[in-house]
DNA sequence: GTGACATATGTCATTATTGACATATAATTC
DNA sequence: GAATTATATGTCAATAATGACATATGTCAC
């Protein structure tokens, strides 16, 4: 996965394993998380499987940078990708849930403890996109290349299934805190 | 993970690889998946760790099973894990999101098909889930111990969570299928 | 000047997960 | 009687992901 993350980016402009941590880490990490580890290993196979060309920059008063390029091979292969659809559902991972199911053992301040803990993380993260959405929408007003506008459309598609996540989990914290409360 | 998952299982009752695995089918798997060859294996690794014992009955009829009993130290580390909170964000993995993220270069038609694919996967999700919680309810009148009326509030819970999840991921599919008609 | 922090790139051992391959019996269906 | 499905348990190679360890420079504040 973190290979086509990767591609996507590179498909924009060359960066290297620095900038492409940084652009993850402030967009497609909220919902696709990587290592610095492991975009720098990632970025070195690619290399070797040709879809990525790098060129070491010694630093001129500034640390060493590898910049990558995508290839034609690459941008053909994120093309392949893209262009055949997820058919299935998606495995979730929510341990949370896991923990909360095999909660009957403990305490209710325990679990409500916890509950409380997690909804403060999670308005958090709510406010967090809720901003990122301003910041979007004042972007998007003046956006260098007019070929951006399209994209940003489907930046904003997935920041706004990010909200919505964080609103449902938060509505059903509360509900769940409620319902611990009156055992 | 999956280690507690299987403790979490073991401690009502002995079971072999084959129930777990249908266990998981029908309820956790739901929010944290697992293959019959990452039980079998897990369940191995756990014996030799103590946490739990295995005794292998030769089928008379039917085919051989190995029984798994929790040990005293598997329940504690159960309750270890229990009872240390989840005090991070945990990470979210969608791949869809990136997807939809890096579809700028795809048109709409596309697009538009995979959406429409996966809200038919989301609305029989949801289906499935409120067909739980229907039996789930009648289940609750008639539970076999008493015990388990407590531990049912958060089997509840969980699914109440999946319930939402599915409705937000629904909401947004349509408001999303929406915004690229009219692109 | 020194300590902290941002920049910048890597290695590596371990663990977790995937998904195909393999095997055998019993019951049921056609 | 042949095929399919459910029961039941495993192996294994490959990939993905984690998170600690390692290193070096530049900048800024104190």
């Amino acid at each position: 996965m973190i290979q086509y993350i990767l591609l996507g980016f590179l498909n924009y402009q060359p960066m290297t394993g620095y900038d492409l941590k940084r652009a993850l880490d402030h967009s497609t990490g909220h919902f696709w998380h990587a290592y610095h580890s492991q975009i720098y290993t990632t970025l070195r196979q690619m290399e070797k499987d040709g879809l990525v060309t790098s060129q070491f920059v010694m630093g001129e008063g500034q640390p060493d940078r590898r910049t990558y390029t995508i290839t034609e091979q690459g941008r053909e292969m994120l093309s392949v990708w893209l262009s055949r659809p997820l058919t299935e559902a998606v495995s979730v991972k929510e341990e949370l849930l896991v923990r909360l199911f095999f909660s009957g053992q403990r305490s209710n301040e325990s679990i409500l403890a916890e509950l409380t803990v997690q909804r403060e993380i999670h308005q958090q993260k709510l406010a967090e996109y809720r901003k990122m959405q301003q910041e979007m929408e004042e972007q998007a007003k003046c956006l260098p290349l007019p070929s951006l506008q399209r994209d940003s459309v489907f930046w904003m598609a997935t920041l706004k299934m990010g909200m919505r996540y964080e609103q449902a989990y938060l509505d059903w914290l509360s509900e769940t805190i409620q319902t611990v409360q009156s055992l």
